[in-house]
DNA sequence: ATGCATTTGTCCGTATGTATG
DNA sequence: TCATACATACGGACAAATGCA
């Protein structure tokens, strides 16, 4: 059973009706922000990291990160790591 | 307002086209030079203060430095400093 | 000559950015 | 999408050269 850094299990990718495996991932992470259980300011495993649990291309994971990017979930920056931006929206 | 040992703003940088922060930090060293602000003979601050001053690391200080030196503007001198070589160009 | 502070030189490890096949 | 390579950037550590008290 592959497990990420907060031992949450990792779906098998392209089993689930996922078209696209970086979307997948994207929507994984995104799962875990917004339900508040990576916290805001906390930093993602870094994309090698990333890249080893989910048994993916470094570029692969790239691509989820800027998914995530784009919809104003974290934050890259350089040399440093990619970092939580925005809180689970209250329900 | 962060300011240089000049007493020169200091621009903010990636928000001024510049796409590598090295290269915006030796753009800027490299006009001051260029325009006699930084006489010939002179030294630039340390390394370690243009890192602190650009607030980023000292390696990429150490780039700029090195940018500079590749177009001849300075020149490093171990244990005392990095000192301005070449004069302004006459119009 | 000794120690200390300053400054550049070098190296390491990690991380993101870019490019190519 | 994968695989690889290189560039850029951060942070830290230590070495080497200089100058001064």
């Amino acid at each position: 059973m592959r497990t990420d850094d907060l031992g949450q299990e990792l779906p098998e990718i392209n089993s689930d009706g996922e078209a696209l495996v970086y979307m997948a991932i994207a929507d994984f992470v995104a799962g875990q922000i917004e339900r508040g259980e990576r916290a805001v300011g906390s930093r993602l495993p870094s994309e090698l990291d990333l890249s080893n649990m989910w048994g993916v291309a470094r570029m692969t994971v790239r691509r989820a990160i800027r998914e995530l990017r784009e919809r104003g979930l974290v934050n890259a920056v350089h040399g440093k790591g990619t970092f939580v931006t925005r809180p689970a929206p209250e329900e």
